[in-house]
DNA sequence: ATTTACACCAAACAATTGTTTGTTATATCG
DNA sequence: CGATATAACAAACAATTGTTTGGTGTAAAT
């Protein structure tokens, strides 16, 4: 014991990412409980019992993928954020990244959205700390820009976030894109003088 | 131990409406999937089988709910709106009527946003249809209302309706009431000019 | 060549799921 | 009274759930 695992070579020789996306997918798609463990060994073309040698139980399957999510969301938001200096531009970039991240065509980070911690109560602190960590990214960042008077920054963030989140409920790719939609948002909250 | 006395007179002549309340209850509060029909019947005081003489099936069940969420929260936004003239004035009511049923006491009107049509494809066309119909509601409101130039009116409709469905996550009782969660959204989104 | 650790298979486990069937108690009505 | 409809109970059903256990093949390490 004590030898940590050899990475021998680049061949594909565990499933263990390939159970991590096809959880996303499916937990993105139809949510935790309509979920279930041979429904991912299917999509991964193992058997269920599997599974369990690289993760412990279904709900450690959901935080590996929820916590991937966040991660994934925030590298995204933090990237697009990067060498803009004027603070809305900053936020509407972040917008986009993030709304982005939950219309695009990954599948981990609409996992954050579409399941929510008070679905899976073994997990659900865990669950808290990630998205807390992950708001507090826009609460900074509407901190820094200069609202109208008499605008509460709190609620302008949950605005802009449920806005953003429930878009997952109506979006449909042939629709306008994830940018467009932010667009629309922004004019309606930012309105521009005529100049 | 108790055998129940039997009740005579007017009292409980059928469960069906507690099975109801019931099942709005746990739908509104864990979702579709993680509530069974066990914890149905255990909350109305009567064994899972009985639910059968009522309902045919669980997803007939959670249709009557919906069906009565939709109901009563169309109820009370049409009698929130009645009697007022003007465009903005009958919006902010009809929001504060909105989000008052989702986040009141009541039980129905928050499975409407809870659950979701995909996560019953048996009712899905079904619950689509009781959601469009009551949208329908809200884009008439928003039709009547000046807007400012450059502001489409359907993206603000599901602007409006993103922030206000996705309160259902993040409030709480003793937080502010959904009156002031409409009045702080209003003063972001139609900011009175100073007089 | 033998051992060892890894990654998975094969099969079962107990518990829970939605649902069905047959029966029974009660109230209403002719 | 007896007949009938109502509304529930009691018990089981087959299917699915998350999970466990023991075995197996393979590739690397000794």
């Amino acid at each position: 014991m004590g030898i940590l695992p050899k990475q021998a070579g680049i061949s594909s020789r565990s499933k263990e990412s390939d159970i991590l996306r096809a959880a996303a997918h499916l937990f993105s798609r139809h949510g935790y409980h309509a979920t279930s463990m041979r429904d991912i060994a299917k999509k991964v073309g193992m058997l269920p019992g599997s599974i369990y040698y690289h993760y412990a139980s279904k709900h450690d399957l959901l935080y590996a993928v929820y916590k991937q999510g966040v991660e994934s969301i925030t590298k995204e938001v933090e990237a697009a954020v990067a060498r803009i200096k004027d603070p809305e531009k900053r936020l509407r970039a972040a917008c986009e990244a993030h709304i982005g991240m939950l219309l695009g065509s990954g599948y981990f980070a609409p996992v954050i959205i579409r399941v929510r911690p008070s679905d899976v109560k073994e997990i659900e602190a865990g669950m808290i700390a990630l998205r807390e960590g992950y708001e507090t990214l826009f609460r900074d960042l509407i901190d820094d820009v200069d609202l109208s008077p008499g605008v509460d920054a709190s609620y302008l963030r949950l605005l802009l976030f449920g806005a953003m989140n429930w878009a997952q409920t109506w979006y449909h790719p042939k629709g306008d894109s994830p940018q467009k939609i932010i667009e629309q948002f922004f004019r309606i909250l930012f309105p521009k003088r005529e100049k």
